[in-house]
DNA sequence: GGCTGTTAGATGTCTGTGCAACAACGTCTA
DNA sequence: TAGACGTTGTTGCACAGACATCTAACAGCC
């Protein structure tokens, strides 16, 4: 464990790593299967609909989604296959640059989205607000902020 | 979005939830490259030698490692497998339980797992650690307790 | 001792995702 | 205008992981 020192890292530092990954891997661990049981709808589905939904004419990017989805292109293109194929997305080329495509809501998605949102909802509170407490949620927001570097990777 | 005042939830509180799940992914991926390109070893792999070692007799139950790894016991089984065939882990039968078998770290598991874990850790420091900034990190610490409910589910 | 129910691991099967390679298109420079 | 270079999205491929199912072994009970 004198590898930690080597390194400058403290052990509490190292467990709050693992710490973060096991709460955020639980977390959604249970709304996926939440939202599977009630509506049979993947967690990453979910959150396509869900952006697309918030996006200006409900409609975004492929590479634009893929990013904040977290899903690499080619991940987002099978599982944009997927909702299309159920209907709940439609794809629509784009008019200033041919090589792109938008990823659009249909109505269909949107009535499905508002279905299963009630569901997520609940679960993002009873799985993760609710544990947190009350009045910390501006101060883990500042402390992830920090995280989410916006970077050049 | 007056869904999210029916499910008493602020927009805030959901997007910190947001904020938590592209940290641990973002963080996860790039710990996972950089283990790879430096030593070919996923991150579920390097987890696992990690926690290995750090067990009494450098031995676990299989049931007991796959909860600490966050894996099913049937995604457990594989990775055993995998890293059995490399010779990084073995497998050795548990006596007062005819059931249950240990994974047991090899003398070339513990190798490569020192090899690795530089790495590893500088990756936590400037990926995580170096990201939040100093003092905080107790609590942090403290916040993320919160979540890391050991419960009945 | 023979049932019943439970637990530990392993395996068949299927789905999802990343990487590398590719084609089509855009952009910049000479 | 042409060519080099970067970007966008899709595909072939391989692998990792979940779910359901199976077998073996334990525990408790009559």
């Amino acid at each position: 464990m004198t590898l930690l020192r080597d390194e400058g890292l403290t052990a509490e530092e190292l467990a709050v790593w693992r710490m973060l990954q096991r709460a955020q891997v639980r977390i959604a661990r249970r709304l996926e299967s939440e939202l599977l049981v009630a509506h049979g709808l993947p967690l990453a589905s979910y959150e396509v609909l869900a952006q697309l939904a918030e996006a200006p004419g409900r409609r975004l990017r492929m590479n634009d989604l893929a990013d904040r989805v977290l899903l690499t292109r080619s991940g987002l293109t099978r599982l944009i296959d997927r909702l299309q194929r159920h209907g709940l997305v439609g794809r629509e080329a784009c008019s200033d640059d041919a090589r792109g495509l938008f990823a659009v809501l249909t109505e269909p998605g949107a009535a499905r989205l508002a279905e299963a949102t009630p569901t997520y909802l609940r679960g993002v509170k009873s799985q993760f607000l609710d544990l947190l407490g009350g009045g910390d949620v501006g101060e883990v927001r500042a402390l992830l902020a920090r995280l989410d570097v916006t970077d050049a990777c």
